[in-house]
DNA sequence: GTCTATAATGAGATAGAC
DNA sequence: GTCTATCTCATTATAGAC
C-alpha cells in the first residue's frame, strides 16, 4: 500500500471512530492529509471505497491483535484479561470506540458490503471470545457457569457497551466499572 | 404542547434512533409531517434545539417507564426482567436504538446540552438498576455477588450493547443471546 | 402557523491540466 | 498523483407574504 493510502486509511478509520461513518467528509481528511479532495478520489472513488477499505483493514488488524494475545497467554483467563484491555485501548481517553461499535451506530448510513463485513467482525471476535471461555473453563482461570456461546455474545455487548458509556460520560472510570465484572470472573493466582 | 410539535418531536425521535442525530434532516421530518422545512423552524429554531426537546422528552419518558416497571414488581427481579424487555422494545425489529446508545454513538455531534443530558439520563438509569438490585438481593429474587452500583453500570452497558449487536447483524436473536446472562441472575418461583 | 423563495455552506464526485 | 475548477445536490437557516 502506497504511503498516501495508507495515510488516508489512518486518517479515515481515526475520524470514523470518533465522529462515525457520517461524521466525516473528504474535505476533512484532505485537511489533515496536507492534500486537496480530488487527490483523494484518485486513492478511493466513493466514500463506500474508503470506509471499506478501513474496515477490511481493521478486521484484519484486530483478528493479529486476538492471535497475539494467544499466544501471549498461557490461560484462558490472561487471554480474556488482554482482550479487556484491547477494548481499553481502542477508546483512547474515552473519545473513540472500537470501529465495530462506531459502525453499529451508523449501521443504516453504511453501504451494504460494509454491513455485512461488520457482522462477520463482530462474529469473529465473538468466537474468539467463545474459544477463551472454553479454553479458560478448562485451565481453570475462568468460571463459565452458561452456554460459552452465549456466554460470549454477553461478554461482547459488555464491551462496546462499555465504550458507550465511557464515551457518553466522557470518563474512562466507566469502562472500568462496566467491565469489571468480567475482570471478576478470572481466577488469578 | 401542539399537535404539530408533538408529531415533529415523534419523528424525530424515531429518526434519531434509527439513523442517528448526524443522519437525519429537517427534509426527512417535513416530509413524514406533511409540512414544509421551513414550518419546522417555526417550532424548533435550530436542530440542537429539536433534538434537545427530544431527549428531554425521552428521559422523562424512560424514568415513568421505570416507575411504572416498579410499581407492577413485586420482586427485584420482575422490575429487572421488566427493563430488559423495555430495552429490546426500544430495539424494535434490530434497526433501532434506545435514544441513549444511539447519542453516544454520535456523541461528538451533538451540542454540550444534549451530552451533559445524555450522562444525566444514564447515570438515572444505571440508578435505578442499582436500587432493583439492592431490591432483588434483599427479597432473594437476583443474584448479586459485587458492590451493587458496580454491577449495575455493567448491566447497562451490556443492555445498550446488546442493541448494537443486534442492529449490526439485524437480527433481535442476537439481543437476546447477549442479555440473557442477566436473566439468568433472576431467579423465579 | 404555514408557505415560497432564497440564502450560505458543505457534501460527494468528475473533468482535464500538469 | 496531485492539482484547479466545477458540478450537483443536500444541508441548516432566514426573510417576508399569506
Amino acid at each position: 500500500m502506497s504511503d498516501t493510502r495508507e495515510t488516508l486509511v489512518n486518517l479515515a478509520e481515526n475520524a470514523m471512530r470518533t465522529r462515525g461513518y457520517g461524521g466525516f467528509s473528504y474535505a476533512d481528511i484532505a485537511r489533515d492529509a496536507g492534500i486537496r479532495k480530488a487527490s483523494i478520489h484518485h486513492h478511493f472513488p466513493t466514500k463506500a471505497d474508503l470506509g471499506l477499505a478501513v474496515l477490511d483493514r481493521y478486521a484484519d488488524q484486530v483478528s493479529r491483535q486476538l492471535d497475539a494475545i494467544d499466544q501471549q497467554s498461557r490461560l484462558g483467563g490472561q487471554a480474556l484479561l488482554g482482550a479487556i484491555e484491547m477494548y481499553r485501548a481502542a477508546t483512547g481517553s474515552g473519545q473513540a470506540l472500537c470501529l465495530c461499535t462506531a459502525l453499529a451506530g451508523d449501521s443504516e448510513l453504511v453501504c451494504d458490503d460494509m454491513r455485512e463485513m461488520l457482522a462477520r467482525a463482530n462474529s469473529m471476535v465473538a468466537q474468539w471470545i467463545e474459544q477463551t471461555l472454553l479454553k479458560g473453563r478448562r485451565d481453570m482461570s475462568i468460571a463459565v457457569s452458561g452456554d460459552p456461546a452465549i456466554e460470549a455474545v454477553a461478554i461482547l455487548a459488555q464491551l462496546q457497551g462499555a465504550q458507550l458509556l465511557a464515551r457518553a460520560a466522557g470518563d474512562m472510570d466507566q469502562f472500568d466499572r462496566a467491565v469489571s465484572t468480567i475482570a471478576a470472573r478470572v481466577s488469578r493466582r
